[in-house]
DNA sequence: GTCTATATCTGGATAGAC
DNA sequence: GTCTATCCAGATATAGAC
């Protein structure tokens, strides 16, 4: 599957996924009217993941958001009540949308290695179509309160189980020898985060993702469709 | 190689590692009798660290660090002269430390097998040594300046680049079979990053250090010493 | 060498005009 | 719905006593 594909395919927005947030937080904003709530909301995450992304979410000023999206701090404040809310908010929107397109991307799918390929194929892509989103998610996450910081590790450990099954699966079927699934789940995890959190080396390097992610998968075959030692 | 053997032959200390900074920063530091100082630099550095990492440098705030070291303000600046001079501090001797203690484990180790098992233990070893920095240097590269952003970067890129060499060495002698040794020193090296960046992960687990270690050896030679495609 | 006290500034948050 | 003006807590940094 070609990564142009998959995007028309799940078609993420950021209008579609303001939307969204607009919706689910009627309570909260103040701004009534959906389509200048929705513009400036576009506004508000994209510059907030942008600022973040370069020097962090804790070294960024309201002054700064103010700044990059022209928006007064009078004007923010309507949308949401407080900086932490606003970390709150782009933090479990991200995760529902990512759990909610791997699980659908997996769905009737069989066969233990073609269900790992798929796996491997949709969280890449995703977090590919998703990277502001992803890498803040990463780098963000000990500024987190409690709760949120539950939901994250949670969220790690749900997918990672997710390859961990897969493999189990394709162990007791036959199709796989990977003696410890957690671990092999573990690395797997490490090699599909390494797109997003090191994206400036592959960019350098005109790295397509494709490419990335053929490798991966032979590199990830290697270990689990081996034969017994060659050494 | 076991940890605890690695340990003893590298001795890493801190109080080794805070007496160097002293010398090193002499003219910075006011303090100027050695044992006083290197007492205090020991409970800066390891606050800072620990501080930090829990919540992040930036919301580190110097009245934090001056209550976990037992400290005043005023006495913490007698130590550095900024709170970016105490981040720079830490990031570059880290990084000399590192780089030192692992061409030394490399000298003098021919074969490429054996080169690249001794080069992933040094790094899994020295990770967990240094722990706290490892961890610490990763997180924080974002609030460093330019010029030491760009430090960070050539580290990772050299490290990476030894990994690379010594695959493309192993490919030249037979031993290796693998077309991209760049793409594969990636891969090698987001793998030993796991290890400290979800230390809480295998924590909690109990995995230790050693099983990591003989894991990531077998899945990363599962893949370079494969044998043609068995599809 | 270390502490206390304080100057100075920055950032989050809000009230009220428009 | 948005902006300007302002409040105030908390941050870095320093001066000077001990």
């Amino acid at each position: 599957m070609k990564f142009s594909d998959f995007k028309k395919l799940v078609a993420i927005s950021r209008e579609e996924i303001c939307r969204e947030i607009f919706r689910e937080n009627r309570a909260r904003i103040k701004v009534k009217k959906e389509k200048v709530a929705v513009k400036n909301l576009v506004k508000i995450f994209d510059a907030t993941l942008s600022i973040s992304n370069r020097k962090g979410f804790h070294a960024m000023s309201l002054r700064d958001l103010s700044g990059e999206t022209g928006l007064s701090m009078g004007a923010l404040y309507s949308y949401f009540g407080s900086k932490d809310e606003l970390l709150d908010i782009i933090q479990s929107q991200g995760r529902r949308l990512a759990s909610r397109v791997l699980s659908e991307q997996l769905a009737g799918i069989t066969g233990a290695r073609e269900r790992l390929r798929r796996a491997l194929y949709s969280h890449l892509y995703l977090s590919e179509a998703l990277h502001p989103w992803f890498y803040f998610s990463y780098m963000e996450t000990k500024n987190l309160n409690r709760e949120q910081q539950r939901n994250a590790i949670e969220n790690e450990l749900y997918t990672e189980s997710m390859f961990s099954d897969i493999l189990a699966e394709g162990r007791a079927s036959g199709v796989f020898d990977v003696k410890d699934t957690l671990l092999a789940a573990a690395a797997i995890k490490a090699l599909l985060q390494d797109w997003y959190l090191k994206r400036w080396k592959y960019s350098g390097r005109k790295t397509s993702i494709e490419e990335y992610a053929g490798f991966i998968i032979d590199f990830i075959e290697a270990f689990v469709l081996r034969a017994p030692a060659r050494v």
